[in-house]
RNA sequence: GGUCACGUGGCCGAGCGGUUAGGCACCGGUCUGCAAAACCGGCUACAGCGGUUCGAAUCCGCUCGUGACCUCCA
C-alpha cells in the first residue's frame, strides 16, 4: 500500500508523511475561544482533524492529539479598545470571567461529542499555562529578539528576519507588510508596526490579569500555542492544524517565536483546512447567516428549512476536501442526508448477505482505491465516491446480481466497518426498529401482518389504507417477496 | 490598495495535460396489485477572452466574479 502523503502549507506541496519519532506522531491544533457558542465554523477543523487522528491511529501510530482552549483575552478587533471578548461578555454579563470560559467550553464539548468527535490527548487552556509563557517570553528577550516597552514585551520581528525568514509560511515579505501598514493613531509602543505582542499591559479596565516582573497583565495571544506544544508535544513534533484563517499571523508569529525559543523550527507538516459559507456568503454575525451548531441540529435558524442530524453534517463536511472551501446551503445538505441514508442502508444489507460459491467482484479493488484516496493527502470525497461504488455492489449482491464468496463478503464488511466507522466517524443513528420499544414494534407487526392479509385477499384499498396510514406518522413500509419491512423516520 | 486561494453539468462536489468521478434532482426502463427500495439506461459541464501543446477543465496571460488574510494582540 503506498503511503500517506501530506499537503504541507509551509512547502505548498504534498509530502510523504514521515514522523519524527515513529511510531509516535504529535498532532497540535488550534481549538476555539471560548466566549460564544459553538458554530459551523467550528465543526470543520475539528472534523478534519479527527479524521487525521482517527486514520493517523488507524494506521497505527501512537498519536497525541494536542487541541488548546483559547480562554486568555484576546481584543476585539472591531469593538472597544482595550478590552478582551472574554473580559468584555464577563462584565456584560456580571459574571467571573472563569464562570464565561467554563460554560462555553461545556457547550463547546457538548456540540463536538454529537458530531463523534473523538477527545483529544490533551486538550490545554491558556490560563492554566501562564508560569510557562512568562518563562518563554524571558526567553526570547535573553535571546535579544524581544524588547520592553511601557510594561509590555515584543517580539521584534524586523530583527528577527534578518537572519530568519518571517513570512514563509503565508507567503508574505516583511517589506510588503511594512509599506502596507495603515497608519495608526494610538499607542507607539511597537518599534515597527509588524512587531507582535509577547506580553501585554493591562489596563486598568481589564479584568483578566496575571503578575509578571513587566507588568500585570496577559501573554500575547500567539504565545499560547507555542508554549502549550512545546510543553506536550517537545520542541519539534509532526504535525500542526488550523483553519486557514490562522495562517497569518497566529501561525507565521507561532513559527518565528518557537524559533527563537527552541533554536529549531518546531513543525514538520502544517495543515489548513479552509472556511465555510452559506448560501455563498461568508458567515458573520452581523450577517445574519451565524449559525451555531445546536441551531442547526435543531433547525432552529431562519436560513434552515429543518434540523439537520450531527452525522448528516459531518457527513455534508467530508464530502469536500478540507483544503477546498465549502458552502452550505439546505438544498446541498438534503443532497447529502439522502447519500448517506442510503449508505447505512447498504451498510445494513451487508449484514444479511449470503456468501456465494465464488465473487464477481473486485474487493481487493475497492479497498485500494479508498486507501489511495485517503493517502492523497485525505481525500475523503474521493473516498466516498468509492464507497457509493461498493453501495451499488453490495445491492447487487443482496439482489443475486452479483456475487461475493465467503472470504470476499467478510473483507467488504471489515472495509466498510473501518472505513465509514472508525476512520471517517460516522455513526449509525439507533433510531431504526429498534429502541422504539417492543410494544410498537408488536403493534405495527400486527398491522402490516393485517396487510398481508388483505393483499392476500386482493383487498387492495385495505392494504393501501393500512400502508398510507402508517406513512403518514413517519413509518417507511417495503414490501418484500416474503413478507415486509418497516422502518420508523427520523 | 497588497498577498493568497477559488470559479466545473439543475444543485453540491472530485479532478491538477489525453480515459466514466461520486452524491442529490430530473427523464426512461426492470421489479411490484400499486407503491417504496433496489437495479439498468439517459441528461455529460468545466466564468469569459487570448496563448502554449499533437492534445487543456487541467499549464501561461488578461478580464470579470467570490472568499481568506493584511498585526488598534481573533
Amino acid at each position: 500500500m503506498q503511503k500517506l502523503s501530506i499537503y504541507n502549507t509551509l512547502s505548498r506541496r504534498k509530502e510523504v508523511f514521515e514522523p519524527l519519532n515513529p511510531p509516535f506522531a504529535g498532532m497540535y491544533v488550534c481549538g476555539p475561544t471560548v466566549y460564544g457558542d459553538a458554530h459551523l465554523g467550528h465543526a470543520r477543523p475539528a472534523i478534519t482533524f479527527d479524521v487525521v487522528f482517527r486514520y493517523l491511529k488507524e494506521m497505527g501510530y501512537k498519536v497525541r492529539y494536542v487541541r488548546n482552549i483559547t480562554d486568555v483575552g484576546h481584543l476585539e478587533n472591531d469593538a472597544d479598545q482595550g478590552e478582551d471578548k472574554i473580559a468584555k461578555k464577563a462584565r456584560l454579563e456580571e459574571l467571573e470571567p472563569m464562570e464565561i470560559v467554563q460554560y462555553f467550553t461545556d457547550a463547546y464539548h457538548r456540540e463536538m461529542d454529537k458530531l463523534n468527535i473523538l477527545k483529544p490527548s490533551i486538550e490545554p487552556r491558556a490560563s492554566g499555562h501562564i508560569p510557562e509563557q512568562i518563562e518563554m517570553v524571558e526567553n526570547i528577550l535573553d535571546k535579544g529578539m524581544a524588547y520592553i516597552s511601557n510594561g509590555s514585551v515584543y517580539f521584534d520581528v524586523e530583527k528577527y528576519n534578518a537572519s530568519n525568514n518571517y513570512g514563509k509560511l503565508s507567503g508574505r515579505v516583511i517589506e510588503d507588510l511594512m509599506s502596507t501598514t495603515r497608519e495608526l493613531d494610538g499607542q507607539n509602543e511597537k518599534r515597527n508596526p509588524v512587531d507582535f505582542a509577547l506580553w501585554k499591559k493591562a489596563d486598568a479596565s481589564h479584568i483578566m490579569r496575571w503578575k509578571s516582573k513587566w507588568s500585570d497583565g496577559f501573554p500575547g495571544w500567539h504565545l499560547e500555542c507555542s508554549v502549550m506544544s512545546t510543553k506536550y508535544l517537545g520542541e519539534q513534533f509532526d504535525i500542526h492544524g488550523g483553519g486557514m484563517d490562522l495562517l497569518f499571523p497566529h501561525h507565521e508569529c507561532e513559527i518565528a517565536q518557537s524559533k527563537v525559543a527552541n533554536g529549531k523550527d518546531s513543525v514538520k507538516y502544517w495543515m489548513h483546512n479552509n472556511m465555510i459559507t452559506i448560501n455563498g456568503q461568508k458567515m458573520g454575525k452581523s450577517l445574519g447567516n451565524f449559525i451555531r451548531l445546536e441551531e442547526m441540529f435543531a433547525g432552529s435558524h431562519p436560513l434552515l428549512e429543518k434540523a439537520y442530524s450531527p452525522v448528516t453534517v459531518r457527513f455534508f463536511i467530508l464530502q469536500a476536501h478540507y483544503r477546498s472551501p465549502l458552502d452550505f446551503s439546505n438544498e446541498a445538505l438534503q443532497a447529502s442526508e439522502k447519500g448517506l441514508t442510503r449508505l447505512f442502508a447498504a451498510m445494513q444489507t451487508l449484514e444479511k448477505i449470503q456468501a456465494s460459491e465464488t465473487s464477481t467482484f473486485d474487493v481487493q479493488k475497492l479497498k485500494t482505491d479508498c486507501y489511495e484516496a485517503l493517502n492523497d493527502d485525505f481525500n475523503t470525497p474521493i473516498l466516498i465516491a468509492h464507497l457509493f461504488d461498493g453501495v451499488r455492489a453490495i445491492n447487487q449482491a443482496a439482489t443475486g446480481d452479483l456475487k461475493l464468496n465467503a472470504t470476499d463478503l467478510q473483507a467488504l464488511k471489515d472495509l466498510y466497518k473501518t472505513l465509514v466507522l472508525a476512520i471517517l466517524g460516522l455513526e449509525i443513528p439507533q433510531s431504526e426498529t429498534t429502541g422504539t420499544g417492543e410494544l410498537l414494534n408488536e403493534v405495527v407487526n400486527l398491522l402490516l401482518n393485517l396487510r398481508v392479509d388483505a393483499k392476500v385477499n386482493k383487498d387492495f384499498a385495505t392494504s393501501d389504507k393500512i400502508r398510507n396510514e402508517l406513512t403518514k406518522l413517519g413509518f417507511e413500509i417495503k414490501d418484500k417477496k416474503d413478507g415486509f419491512e418497516w422502518s420508523l423516520k427520523s
